[in-house]
DNA sequence: CTGTTAGCGCGTTCAA
DNA sequence: TTGAACGCGCTAACAG
């Protein structure tokens, strides 16, 4: 049973391997007479005939697979993204081959070095740091790369973005609104261009409101539980006094923030009010239910998978696209010194 | 730069394609002389080559790659189970092709194919449910097939499996422990076997024990918060009478019966105590943070991932492994009627 | 130590 | 409408 070839098919059908493949082949099923095309796919059917995807890929050039690279698979905000990715490339039957770098450099050289080895049609990445640049747009020679939700600034490479400068204004505004003036921000890995562009976009919308951010030395490694749980640590033993909000650059961060509170004995909302951002849909019943910017990740998502299918066909260059963010108000940001936000 | 061959880089160093085989595959190295090694490695880097793994994996007969099917990439539970998987694979060099089946047999059964059709060397379910057997079965007459996380009873094929018979026993003496004489569980879909293993070992415990289980109509299509909800709200408005705590199938159905208990103007533990399972590391911040049975999925994964190197070896028949649960008891669960459980 | 030959499974010529 | 021949890129087996 394993390894039934076309030449078995044939042999079963007695007809020349050619002829099976062309009867097997849905575009050119019509260059086959009805009656032995009926016979082949019988056999192919009987025979449990499978084609050899590496064989065919050989031949044609193309092997229906997209390598997806992700930063984190465990982070919620990625599952989305995948969705939109696996929706999109449906439609031309092509299937995701997933890695994860786990921010790794040397790891993410080698799944792009697999990848191309495996000649994928196309590579979608939403992993990139600055510092994988070059290796990116080395790989874009071999095989159409797209960017998706981690953006590389200044590339030619197209890109499926989210406009992260807005969202973190948008978060910033909240909490003017809201009649804070003391803030600060738990920063993601700079060298990740999103988080970059938060933690200006945030800054900007402060100095223009007058309002102040308490210095937090250093960033996170990576934008993960355990990192903003530090940070937090690290603001609350500083001694450059307390802000009333926070805004650590990703709902994970958020969630060691909360973490990081209530070691402290301190209390979300009442004592500090905490932003996150991706409103990532699992993490809506946190205690308290964080307040955050929101992702469009499933579009950015299917976007980036056009624009992959887009780039396959070599229709002309790809239009890069940029999705804005929402604000979606929960129980964690109130005034400063309030009680809880009533309702919750 | 695209598409150097073999063929290119032999070329370039002057020798037959097969010596810069050779002198390529660290396998073979020493059977080419320094000199000329060096030659063609030179000759390869300043070419830019990349093997063509799907040739290669035509004339070696393997693929260095295994295909890993998921039910639903949105569960946390999954990300350790994978974490694992790649880990253990990365002993050999192999990268797994991960896809998703969304709990839908017919995509199930068109990654199988894919799979299949692409020769990866083995592979890893870990999304199965007792229609799919045969089809599972029948895959693994072509490719080794490792059976991971849900159980597919009395299958011959390999499986990298938990406890969930005792896990449920576990969560049900915690109950009675607790002074619970009325108890409900909201059910997962049966035909994984998991959720039956649990209903089971729940059942029987309560039994033992004297505990009334207030039965709950229906089980939930998919195991996820959306169907946990909708569960608990039907035993809020059956007319049973309410119990004082409940046992959802795990940590994702968990959470909507949080979110229907808060609907209800409920609350958790004090009226009513909730117990997960799997304890999801992400969920460990809910309100409240929820008691919940503890799965091994990165040691799962690490033996399925072994298992399906074992089962490529062919070096006999592969056995299946089960690891035993634990309790992690948190704020989500106290004797009925008391307060909040005290630290918390 | 290196070259030659052959073929993995398939699809696309070109002829018949 | 079908068959024959060739080659995609690579490596195993066999010579030399």
């Amino acid at each position: 049973m394993p390894g039934v070839t076309l030449h078995d098919v044939a042999a079963a059908a007695g007809v020349h391997p050619s002829t099976a493949s062309r009867a097997l082949d849905p575009a050119k099923e019509d260059l086959v007479s009805e009656a032995t095309r009926r016979r082949i796919v019988a056999a192919a059917a009987r025979l449990g005939y499978r084609p050899h995807l590496g064989a065919r890929g050989l031949k044609r050039g193309r092997t229906a697979t997209v390598g997806v690279v992700a930063a984190d698979l465990g982070n919620p905000f990625v599952t989305p993204l995948l969705h939109g990715i696996a929706a999109a490339l449906e439609a031309v039957r092509s299937l995701p081959f997933i890695a994860e770098t786990q921010d790794d450099h040397a790891r993410f050289e080698r799944i792009l070095d697999h990848m191309l080895s495996r000649r994928v049609d196309a590579i979608i990445t939403t992993a990139a740091r600055t510092a994988d640049r070059e290796m990116l747009e080395d790989a874009a020679r071999h095989t159409p790369v797209v960017i998706a939700a981690r953006a590389l600034p200044g590339s030619p490479l197209p890109q499926a973005l989210h406009d992260d400068l807005s969202g973190a204004e948008l978060a910033a505004a909240h909490l003017v609104e809201l009649g804070h003036v003391r803030v600060a921000q738990l920063r993601g890995p700079l060298d990740v261009a999103n988080f970059a562009q938060r933690a200006e976009g945030f800054s900007a919308r402060c100095t223009r409101a007058g309002v102040v951010e308490v210095p937090v030395a250093g960033t996170a490694d990576r934008p993960v539980g355990a990192e903003g749980r530090r940070l937090m640590h690290r603001l609350l033993a500083s001694d450059d006094g307390l802000p009333t909000a926070v805004f650590p650059h990703n709902d994970l961060m958020a969630l060691g923030a909360l973490a990081a509170l209530e070691e402290a004995g301190l209390r979300c909302p009442e004592d500090v009010s905490v932003i996150g951002y991706n409103d990532t849909e699992i993490l809506a019943r946190t205690a308290p239910p964080l307040t955050s910017v929101s992702y469009p990740s499933r579009e950015v998502g299917e976007a980036a998978g056009r624009m992959a299918i887009a780039s396959t066909d070599g229709s002309g260059p790809v239009e890069s696209v940029s999705l804005p963010p929402t604000l979606v108000v929960r129980a964690s940001t109130t005034p400063p010194g309030s009680g809880p936000r009533p309702g919750w």
